[in-house]
DNA sequence: TAGATTGTTAATCGATTAACAATC
DNA sequence: TAGATTGTTAATCGATTAACAATC
């Protein structure tokens, strides 16, 4: 199935979209498309829509172009969303229970099984039927459930603590949704990071940058 | 104070974790820091830091490195942190609440100026002191308050509807949270989107990837 | 068969890294 | 002055785009 070359992060990260586009033309009906029609829909290039899909092999057709349907399944395989996973949620404030209750889990072969907090406010509340549990109770759940992935919603300070917990309980996956630096206190683990302050400060750059060059337009 | 080439997305992406770092750093007392200590913490090279800075002007002084103060000023003052923007916030569902509450506007120049959801339910809520209004009051709270920024928290079709409202009411700034693709309906906006479900499937990936690659170790 | 579109190689473009003269 | 470190140019590396033969 796969060509088991290193895959670049360049491509790794447009596979999400390609699968959130296929999965959109599927449900729409459509059968078929060719790379030159979702390259214009998703604002690629023909070339290198065919480029990524050939780093896993050739999953089209000279003269016809790709099965919607055998491509969203064959970079759901490759995402490894099929592959089952269990996920433990560290923090239910605002954004911890957001992501709790907003995420699809399920889709991506994730069974959110713990939900912690140190909050006394927040324990015994419900989200998707998981009860939200002390953190003090961290080590008993993961002993027992062995997440393979851990969701982190608290603040920095938190996180620091509860990631030397977490590894040392053998969690190596991380979603990141705190400014601690993972990686930086254990570089053997898979650190995935939402910046959303970053993402936000990127946008103020760019309203700033566009302003300066309408003013300097005029 | 800048050198007003256009910059690179590269380089862009960067300066708000950049401005992190030397948030940090400023809170701890460090006085100084050169482009090899920055790197080291950052894990970047030096040639990039020092050429990622030379972008927007020499900040620097050769034999003693980077004013810590002064570095981060410069990089708040290219990231516009400084010029004030008023925001509305659409869909107070948990992601909107969560967004509402979590993130740190004021330091950004942003003035979160009002919350809107149809959901009756959420509507007279009180989020930072700003009262959840009904979507029917769009209109009439644009036309007084004229917003530059709205943030996205609307499932996706009901973004579609939102985003032709709002782009009618002349806003041209959107941190986009939902699955709509604003940029491919009015190409003359600027868009920054978090799709946290992409960041989670990349992740996904990347667990497959790390098993797979273990696997074949053994 | 003719037309369309892939898979893949080659060319281009841009981003990162290395090197070093300038200079504090 | 000697040592350190920048700013900047040149070299390398990687990613994107173009081209085209293969083939459905």
């Amino acid at each position: 199935m796969a060509k088991s070359d290193k895959i670049s992060m360049s491509v790794i990260r447009r596979l999400p979209r390609y699968y959130r586009f296929l999965s959109e033309l599927q449900s729409e009906g459509v059968m078929r498309i060719s790379s030159k029609q979702l390259a214009a829909k998703m604002r690629l290039t023909a070339s290198q829509v065919r480029q990524d899909f050939n780093c896993f092999g050739g999953f089209g057709q000279q003269g016809y172009g790709y099965s919607v349907e055998q491509l969203k399944n064959e970079i759901e395989s490759i995402l490894g969303l099929g592959e089952p996973k269990t996920a433990v949620l560290v923090g239910a404030g605002n954004l911890g229970r957001a992501v709790a209750a907003h995420m699809a889990f399920e889709p991506k072969g994730i069974t959110l099984a713990g939900i912690f907090d140190r909050n006394e406010r927040l324990i015994g509340a419900t989200l998707r039927n998981v009860k939200i549990e002390n953190t003090d109770m961290l080590e008993s759940f993961c002993k027992r459930r062995r997440p393979n992935l851990a969701i982190l919603c608290v603040p920095k300070d938190a996180a620091q603590n509860i990631c030397r917990r977490l590894y040392s309980l053998g969690i190596r996956y991380y979603w990141n949704f705190s400014h601690y630096d993972v990686a930086a206190d254990y570089p053997d683990v898979v650190v995935e990071n939402v910046h959303m302050s970053d993402s936000l400060m990127t946008l103020c750059y760019r309203i700033s940058d566009d302003i300066e060059a309408k003013r300097r337009s005029e």
